[in-house]
DNA sequence: TTTTGCATTAACAAAATTGTTAGACAATTC
DNA sequence: GAATTGTCTAACAATTTTGTTAATGCAAAA
């Protein structure tokens, strides 16, 4: 063997496809970049996977699944009291997000090329994160009738963190040149970005003295 | 002549491009599949266009100019006092982006893709973007000043303006599956979302007793 | 009527991209 | 050490996609 460790060769394959296909889409890759990106023959990409769709079918698992433990991020700690388990939903999602910068365009592009593909992983899913809708909802009536919340829909509640969490990302590159100098630092902004996110929701769920 | 009007064939080339390239993207596009879509032949359009990129660039023009008026939407109406301006401007916003659900992802690929590009629109629209924003946080602020609303920064709101609105539309096909009842009507969805969207924003700047 | 020029088609050419194969080579097993 | 197995390469084949061209028709101008 040429290499140390068994495998290498496959995982340079797939690290490559993965950085390809996250910023190219499948239809952007090329499998000859990938091998090169590798550091292989792309007669070696064959070899190891075949065609091209099977290599991406490796990547979209890993991905999607990347993706489902976001859900389960945005859910916070059920052990906290229900407002900082919210705050704490959003922070924790944000980080996520920051941390899989790429993962949001993927997916949304996947979902629109093959939507066949991705009821596998709306199957996966759906009914734990139904469950999850309704322990949280639970939660939240129960504040909202103690007073301590405005009673809202989690549903409703998730898309908006899910909007402002992962807009900030899918944007970036766009938003930048427009946004002067508060988006120069990127750190910095994250950061204020992040806290804009928490404030905007928690006026949201957030007992108003008069209401709208 | 065949066609009634001049130019027919070239206008459905176009609207077949249009179709064909914000759905699949430059690199999903086929040029052989818009010839088909338009019901010409393949040498019509390079007849037309010359090359793929070409035609591609006349929808880019066409796409670019139409995404930075859904940036003047944003604005809201100057003549309104600044709390309705704004609420208007989620609303104006929001119904912009319903119009036009295929453009946010076709941007955002786009500006991922080819930066440079995009560098011609950002050029085109920054310093207007600018002289817009600076002259509504003047009104923010003088609002502020005399406690009809919270001061904040006008770029952060529009990015949470944006990001909601946008992202319904991004996630639709993505979140339809997960959320039940709530999304299975997609025209009382969207109203509900669009009420969600302006509540969220309005609670975000209304002044507040207790401060955070 | 002849000419000019654009629109159109079918067939073809070129390029890019994916996928295959036969065989070399090294390591492991028997 | 012979056979076997898995890894790897170079060259090639197939397919897909884009782009070209030469020939034809047709309408308006001269």
């Amino acid at each position: 063997m040429e290499n140390k460790e068994k495998g290498s060769k496959e995982k340079q394959i797939l690290a490559a496809a993965e950085q390809e296909f996250l910023t190219m889409g499948y239809d952007g890759a090329r499998t000859t970049s990938i091998a090169r990106r590798a550091g292989v023959t792309h007669a070696m990409l064959h070899y190891y996977f075949r065609t091209k769709e099977q290599l991406f079918e490796r990547i979209v698992d890993e991905k999607f699944s990347t993706m489902s433990h976001s859900m389960f991020a945005i859910m916070g700690d059920p052990s906290l009291p229900v407002l900082e388990r919210i705050i704490g939903g959003v922070e924790s999602h944000f980080d996520f997000v920051a941390e899989n910068p790429l993962l949001p365009r993927f997916v949304i592009n996947e979902i629109v090329a093959r939507p066949e593909h991705c009821d596998i992983l709306h199957k996966r899913i759906a009914h734990v994160v139904g469950a999850l809708y309704r322990e949280l909802q639970l939660e939240i009536d129960r504040a909202a009738e103690n007073g301590e919340m405005e009673r809202v829909d989690v549903r409703m509640l998730f898309i908006s963190i899910m909007s402002m969490n992962i807009f900030t990302f899918l944007a970036y590159p766009f938003m930048e040149p427009l946004m002067g100098e508060l988006m120069a630092d990127r750190e910095q902004f994250l950061k204020k970005r992040k806290a804009e996110n928490v404030e905007t929701i928690l006026r949201r769920i957030k007992k108003q003295k008069d209401a709208v």
